[in-house]
DNA sequence: GTGGGTTGAGAAAACGTTTTCTCGTGAATT
DNA sequence: AATTCACGAGAAAACGTTTTCTCAACCCAC
């Protein structure tokens, strides 16, 4: 067995790569050609007495086959790529483990990469997964599009989580962000708020589509409200709630469009002294293990309310739709709309 | 251009994908052999006009190269695995978020894995990227070690992040965890607590580590401490804290050996009723952005002191050694010891 | 003007698999 | 009993690149 032949120095590695074991070897140990030994491993039928000797060999030379060769002669690679626009987020956290979990049951691998809401890094991304071949593609575009003449994945299949991309038709899985964020002013008004604030993303269909649900609930309960449309989610923020806050109609509630947001939404209410829930009330979307511990002042009750999205499924749907289209490519494309939980706090 | 042919109905790819265009077409087009076009792609020397022709072909014809046949006859692949424990803990993501920034920079990409801290997934996870013949591998190692006569990537380069594997010889970068322990022990110290509980992970060498310096800090101030090794960082935790909260030396400061452990400590202060900061101080491991906001009781100053660590710079790390050890396969193995930041809260 | 050295491009081999093709063997059908 | 059929295994082709090999052309020095 080669472990035992070389030592446990360091760049052990290397010696070993250059005497890489190779299907023939394989073969030449079992007494039997590499087709076979490339058939046993494949699982396909072949006499009993032989699948044992080569199943012996793959043991005792220790071989693992080359994926690059594979995926070269077979035509076809088992790996998927996810592409998300922030892997900081916790969202997608959550959803790539979820994917990843999917994938690895049937059979797949996933490459996950990270494109910081840079459309150009997403542009490149997408190319690398065409140069690798890979079977298809799930993708949270990056929230500034940048002007395409061609949908990404004009190459393969392609699968949209949390952000559709308007006039693409492609398949995708995304909350239903009008009817949740109409939730959440049901919430807030439900536990007495009237003035209600909401700040909301104006690159990405989920803000637009957020604020929609924001306004249309706030205009069947009669409620005075004040929705701003912040263009980077940076500085920006900060500084139209500081604005609203000091303004004549100060709101007693605050709706953040995402968690970045919200974050700048505690911070700026901090620099101000108001305290949640007992100067302002909060809710967002997105929901942390850490929410159950900020605004609970030694009062007691209180806190952020937010909408909990189903991660879970989104990573699994969004899979299981990618892998039914390699399967049936001509099927016209869907849209599943999930929707997510509130969780009351407020 | 191939573009301009297909139409823009779904299952368009697939007609691409048959009619995918390969080295052989760029060569045709371009008047040149297949070697020539190889050769302008990898930058070689060339002729000029030659080259313009084959930049000028690779365009029209939307060439990209197959990366599985490159990987294949080059015998080099540019992938670097990324393993990690737990994709949901923002310290491993903003790592990786390093990592891939750095390995992008220098034309390497990036696999991520993600173990949840289940060793037969490490085991897996090592061995499908000795098949993907990747370059090299960054692991943080799963929490529960498992029996194993040989150490990850006897077949390639592994640097260690996070947590070591005690007794194996490779390449790590990793925190200062005694030290950094032992200034928070000095934190509470000064800032007036006198008994100070911690809970650590029992199960790596992370949490030992974390441990001894918390011991060793406390030992040279005088100070009343129990420390509590907690085998599965789950519903364990609560328990042992609720013990000591009811017993007869209640401490008044609780250090957390990571974020998981810290959040168990909230959620059991609360069910208590005690508040942070001022029924019970409490520090840990790794800076949150929300931390900045809880403990932020009407009364004001408060929250959770952390050691901060430099994620940015873990990433960058290792990544660097890693390449290096590409370069440079028999030199002798590094350690390298990174500080923490300690983000007084308390 | 000849010889050696350098340069650059095409032809062909090679990378490690899977798949197709071919053929031999034994069983089943007529 | 002869013919077909099904099956299983080896030989060889193929996948799309990079690399090696070969050779022609050119330049420079003697």
């Amino acid at each position: 067995m080669l472990a035992a032949k070389t030592g446990r120095k360091a760049g052990d590695w290397r010696e070993r790569f250059l005497m890489a074991v190779g299907i023939k070897d394989v073969a030449r140990v079992a007494g039997v050609s590499a087709a076979t030994v490339s058939r046993v491993l494949a699982g396909k039928a072949v006499d009993a007495a032989m699948q044992a000797r080569v199943l012996d060999a793959v043991k005792s030379t220790g071989y693992r086959p080359n994926l690059a060769a594979r995926r070269l002669r077979s035509r076809h690679s088992n790996v998927i790529g996810l592409i998300v626009a922030d892997i900081r987020n916790p969202f997608f956290t959550a959803v790539s483990r979820s994917v990843e979990t999917v994938a690895a049951a049937r059979g797949m691998q996933v490459i996950l990469c990270n494109t910081d809401e840079d459309p150009g890094k997403e542009a490149m991304y997408l190319d690398l997964m065409h140069q690798e071949r890979a079977a298809g593609v799930i993708l949270a575009p990056s929230r500034q599009r940048v002007a395409r003449t061609e949908w990404p994945g004009g190459e393969r299949p392609v699968v949209l989580i949390d952000r559709a991309i308007p006039g693409a038709d492609l398949d995708c899985v995304l909350l239903d962000n009008e009817r949740m964020a109409a939730v959440l002013v049901e919430h807030l008004h439900a536990r007495g708020h009237r003035r209600i604030a909401g700040l909301f993303g104006a690159m990405s269909t989920t803000g637009l589509e957020r604020r929609a649900g924001f306004e249309r609930a706030a205009k069947a309960l009669g409620l005075a409200t004040q929705a701003i449309a912040v263009p980077h989610s940076a500085g920006e923020a900060e500084r139209a709630l500081a604005g609203l806050l000091s303004g004549p109609q100060r709101p007693d509630a605050v709706v953040a469009s995402n968690g970045v947001m919200l974050l700048n939404v505690l911070r700026t209410l901090r620099a101000q002294g108001l305290f949640v829930p007992n100067d302002m009330a909060l809710a967002g979307f997105d929901n942390n293990d850490w929410m159950d511990f900020v605004g609970q002042g030694a009062g007691g009750a209180g806190g952020i309310s937010v909408i909990e999205q189903p991660v879970e499924e989104i990573g699994r749907t969004a899979t299981a739709m990618l892998l039914d289209r390699l399967d049936n490519p001509q099927a016209p494309t869907r849209k599943v709309v999930l929707a997510g939980k509130l969780v009351a706090r407020g």
